[in-house]
DNA sequence: ATGGCGCGCGCAGCGCGA
């Protein structure tokens, strides 16, 4: 099977490009991002028309999370547990035994901001989750907008990024603290090098000399991460006409 | 050189994203 995740930066003025996306790449699952889009107005007739089920957690303006499927979806969770936010980042659905979860981490503005601290806050809490979903879903895959580089290799040029938000080691160790827990960065099941981004800046022409970030993530638990058969990052969208500034990540789990 | 682009909202220009 095929699932992917995309930041889209307002579905409203993207849909196009997910329907002609969906259309060539026919994946199984598809987590959207700020699709900055009501519940009410969500364009389920059109993902049915491609065959997709939808499910969502919008809200006006800012944020929103999508999950479109082949197979229809039992919605788990819109929200992080125990943790008071008007702001809708989270998804969670199963499919059968698999669980996927849906997730627009804070951006986190800068270093010295408040929501800086709301994302580490967010963060911690999804970590408590993550323990618990686990032992919950063997078969868990968390996807999504992380908004953390990882790693100095996710990052076009480390020294003018470094201690940045997206970047920052508070950033970092907080990523990594999902992976302690047994969680796989599935791209880096596949691929060692640097120069592979998923976000390129809109300004000074930074997708063509590709100066972005690694900062969309497919995380699978170790169940899944055996039948991890590739991870792949699509350039193409990024090219189209009035692209989002993000690119679709695509993992493919075989046996599934 | 801290702008640079693009979005929503709403009709000017600001907040926000990363």
């Amino acid at each position: 099977m095929k699932i992917g995740t995309w930041n889209v930066n307002s579905l409203r003025v993207r849909l196009p490009h997910v329907l002609r996306w969906l259309e060539t790449n026919q994946p199984d699952v598809l987590a959207l991002q700020e699709t900055k889009t009501e519940d009410r107005d969500f364009p389920v007739g059109e993902f049915e028309r491609a065959g997709y089920h939808a499910v969502f957690a919008g809200q006006p303006t800012y944020n929103g999370v999508a999950l479109l499927s082949r197979e229809p979806p039992e919605v788990i969770a819109t929200a992080l547990p125990d943790f008071e936010d008007v702001q809708k980042r989270v998804l969670l659905a199963r499919y059968g035994d698999l669980a996927v979860l849906d997730l627009y981490v804070p951006n986190g503005q800068s270093v010295d901001s408040d929501k800086y601290r709301y994302k580490l806050d967010w963060l911690a809490q999804l970590d408590l989750w993550a323990a618990q979903l686990l032992r919950d879903f063997p078969q868990l895959v968390m996807l999504g907008d992380f908004n953390i580089a990882p790693e100095d290799r996710d990052v076009h040029d480390p020294v003018a990024w470094q201690d940045q938000v997206l970047v920052s080691g508070p950033e970092r160790t907080a990523f990594r603290r999902l992976l302690d827990r047994g969680l796989r960065d599935s791209f880096r099941l596949h691929t060692d090098g640097g120069g592979h981004y998923s976000w390129w800046d809109y300004r000074a022409a930074a997708f063509r000399r590709n100066q972005g970030l690694r900062i969309d993530h497919i995380l699978l638990s170790p169940a899944l991460a055996a039948r991890s058969a590739a991870t792949v990052i699509d350039r193409e969208p990024r090219g189209w006409e009035r692209p989002s500034d993000h690119t679709p990540v695509t993992a493919e789990l075989s046996g599934l």
